[in-house]
RNA sequence: GUGCCCAUAGCUCAGUUGGUUAGAGCGCCUGGUUGUGGUCCAGGAGGUCGCCGGUUCAAAUCCGGUUGGGCACCCCA
């Protein structure tokens, strides 16, 4: 058998499950501070989920689904990511009589692509969604829910909020036409990338790292120009309502989102210290999401931020992680083994972090007790058992001193 | 899918213009201590140099292929 794990994919072992958790700890305690609940959806849904509202031509259904076919021969798709999820759960709810509704999720995603630093095909996510919200104090919400987690993780500092409107569907159709028309008349000048992009998702054209399409992009038509007034007053009032909280951002025209649904607010939070992969919480409105999935239509905004990343971040802002020193007993001879057995089963049921190896003479269970950092051993052996007493050695000094045995519970749970 | 870089001990890495027995630090094991860890001292185990083929009297070293990994593009968390 091969015993390598599938590409992009790690096993998260007890260190690296720590660092994840104190992410998805933060951040869930404070999605609960603003009244968001969590929920936890399939990890796969039938492939139409999916495909349908991502849309027929975006990378993520192009290329990167892991789509199978089950036993029943039901078309079954790994989630890509859960925004879809949530919002088919809501539907398959009949919830839309308790709106508004918030919701937080923290699990694994898959996306199907080469890994590289930050990126992997088994990944993961927390994310919050907002359903039945309309107005920009919506967004507000949920974007400042993303700033004072980043707060709480420390690096807020080494993230800049990147914002732009993508208006409402008549100002994205006629930009788009436009856009479509301008670069049509300069397609000689445009990567091979971009042409790809002309059909698919010609906003994608005006964020090329190409040189020779930056150049195009300076004559292209600017989105304000398309913008309806009451796509531009929505944004303006996202815009007042992060300003009064101090949330600083830069406006990012180039900031676009590949999906359909979106619409107005999107917005990213990126850092610098990552590489490549700087994005580390994304997200914004999708009032046409729920509809096109054939609930009643239902705005939403939200957003995801990668625990992969965040939790590379946290590395670099939080103190290190430190994990409870353990008390080690240690007995020698099979009656003291016996009785310090009971003694941790009380102690640990006391909430006290006890270690007692399964095998080992002393100098072996000693070792072990110092690998493990314990503070204090606690030695019994046949002299120690007949005059119904224990050693108690203070790893870190050396000194020793005897206790007796029925007072050993009461004085190890005041150290 | 495309490009660039990498692969030597459990880990991190050295290895000279191709030359005889491939090294270091850390870790691991044993002893110095019949019931005392961490420090210290002495000793030890551990490698078909990713794999396949080629060049050569001779390959860890040069060449081709292949597998795996990393980074970047695309796209995104």
């Amino acid at each position: 058998m091969s015993v390598r794990p599938v590409r992009g994919t790690v096993d998260l072992f007890p260190d690296d499950i720590r660092r994840h958790r104190r992410v998805i700890e933060t951040a869930r305690d404070l999605a609960e501070l603003y009244g968001f609940g969590e929920i936890q959806t399939p990890v796969f849904e039938f492939t139409e989920v999916f495909a349908r509202t991502l849309g027929d031509v975006s990378d993520v259904v192009t290329k990167e689904m892991y789509t199978f076919e089950d036993r029943g021969g039901e078309k079954i798709t790994l989630r890509p990511e859960n925004t879809a999820g949530v919002a088919r759960a809501y539907i398959s709810g009949k919830l839309q009589n308790e709106l508004p509704l918030k919701y937080f999720y923290a699990g694994p995603m898959f996306r199907y692509e080469r890994p590289q630093k930050g990126r992997q095909r088994q990944f993961h996510q927390i994310g919050v969604e907002l359903f039945g919200v309309p107005f920009p104090s919506g967004d507000v919400e949920v974007i400042a829910l993303a700033a004072q987690l980043l707060d709480k993780l420390g690096m807020r500092d080494h993230c800049v909020l990147n914002l732009n409107t993508l208006g409402d569907i008549e100002s994205r159709e006629t930009y788009r036409a436009a856009l479509v028309e301008y670069f049509s008349s300069h397609k000689t000048r445009l990567s091979s990338d971009s042409l790809a992009r002309l059909d698919k998702n010609p906003l994608r054209i005006l964020d090329s790292k190409d040189e020779s399409d930056k150049k195009v992009v300076e004559g292209a038509p600017s989105f304000n120009e398309f913008l309806t007034t009451m796509a531009s007053d929505f944004f303006a009032e996202v815009l007042q309502g992060l300003d009064e909280l101090d949330i600083s951002y830069v406006l990012n025209p180039r900031l676009v989102r590949g999906l359909d649904y979106y619409c107005h607010t999107a917005f990213e939070f990126v850092t610098d210290a990552l590489g490549a992969q700087g994005t580390v919480i994304g997200g914004g409105r999708y009032d046409g999401l729920i509809g096109i999935m054939g609930g009643a239509s239902t705005p939403g905004v939200g957003w995801a931020g990668g625990i992969e990343r965040l939790a590379m971040l946290a590395d670099q802002t939080l103190p290190e992680i430190t994990t409870s020193k353990p008390i080690s007993l240690i007995p020698i001879g099979a009656a003291a083994e016996k009785k310090l057995k009971q003694l941790a089963y009380v102690l640990r049921g006391n909430g006290q972090h006890v270690d007692i190896s399964f095998s080992g003479n002393l100098k072996r269970r000693m070792q072990r007790a110092g690998k493990l950092g314990a503070r204090f051993a606690l030695i019994v052996g046949e002299d120690e058992l007949h005059a119904n007493k224990a050693t108690l050695r203070d790893m870190e000094s050396g000194s020793q001193e005897e206790i007796r045995l029925q007072d050993v519970v009461k004085r190890l749970s005041d150290l």
